[in-house]
DNA sequence: TGTACATCAGTGAACGCGCGTTCACTGATGTAC
DNA sequence: TGTACATCAGTGAACGCGCGTTCACTGATGTAC
């Protein structure tokens, strides 16, 4: 055993990599935790030791997803100032991120086998979402307005819409309209974005 | 050994409902063909039998939850002539299905583990799909125009908001916005909808 | 600087469990005569 | 109406497998003196 591999250093970081790939591959269902050690290269009761269980390590794992989640937002809106330009570009990089990462998305908003009460999950759910938030708000002009009314029917409808689209383009459910084409697909969800601020 | 449990006569009936149960406490992660057997009290070794395997039977489930969000949607349609009002109604009818019966709203929309390729699935979900394309096309008066422009933008659009709220909604991520409370949940729902024939 | 010791992250062998699958079988049903 | 036979849906014992968990352990690291 090399002096790298006791006391790993970085075995959290380790584990949520391999955890990553075994997801992407295996998706929730086939998700394990002796999986994960394989591919980590670490004893198979290493992930429980860090984790607690599957629950936990997936619950981490969910929370990165937020905040992949966020990343991709913030990248696909970067340098768009006009508020109705970069609500729609932030509802492309939701969308993005669904496509880039389908997994590890399902997971992030699945809760079926992650703990939703975790703080820091909640924390990266909180945070993407406010990049939701901030955006409507824009469109509307009411930066400081409490969340309410008008402002609350419309985040939530974007929201919705947003989230639904990706969900639903991701099990392929759209397939009758886009027969799988990609230029399809980008009609489609520019129809849907460039009726979003209304 | 009974004669009734022989030759079960409905096997595949009492398969089905014994998977709805399992479905419901265990979600798609912890669904298992032994578990069905015994709920449905016929050998453990039936159930593949009948379906082949864990997919088979699952896919039969998602088919029966298409059905089912089908005649959600109607039930809520009922009456309802005018096309906006019944636009909404269905949407309301899209929610109920998902609140209802959650876990089977995630299988029939997640293909995690079924066949999204077989005919019966696919023609529930057509079916279903049908729904909301024919109310669509009511509200802007061309049942006849071939799916299209504005009115495929229109349509994709209605059903990725429905979708979106009904998961989001049933993953808990509105939480922050309702505390939970009923009456919250449905003024949220009722502004969503409000809007969705814009 | 060097030694002794406490800590604790990670190991690895062992365990019991529930799973899907296999396969020879049983017995209810339908058909031929 | 009665007998013989083919079919095949469902059985149940047996299997091998991968899983999560346990637990005594090892050895790297940090601290006290």
């Amino acid at each position: 055993m090399s002096r790298d591999a006791y006391h790993h250093g970085d075995l959290r970081r380790a584990l949520l990599d391999a955890a990553e790939l075994v997801l992407a591959e295996r998706g929730v269902s086939g998700f394990t935790l002796r999986e994960c050690a394989r591919r980590a290269g670490v004893s198979h009761a290493a992930p429980a030791h860090h984790f607690g269980d599957v629950t936990g390590l997936l619950t981490a794992l969910a929370a990165l997803g937020f905040t992949t989640l966020t990343a991709c937002m913030r990248e696909a809106r970067a340098g768009v100032e006009e508020p109705r330009a970069r609500l729609r570009a932030i509802a492309r990089g939701y969308v993005a991120f669904a496509r880039r990462h389908p997994e590890r998305f399902r997971l992030t908003f699945s809760r079926s086998r992650l703990n939703g009460d975790d703080p820091a999950y909640q924390a990266a759910a909180e945070e993407a979402f406010g990049e939701l938030e901030a955006a409507i708000r824009l469109v509307h002009g009411l930066p400081d307005a409490p969340l309410e009314g008008a402002l609350r029917a419309s985040l939530t409808k974007a929201w919705a819409v947003v989230h639904g689209f990706a969900h639903l383009l991701l099990e392929g459910h759209f397939a009758h309209m886009t027969g799988g084409d990609e230029a399809a697909v980008e009609r489609l969800l520019a129809g849907v974005v460039a009726t979003m601020e209304a």
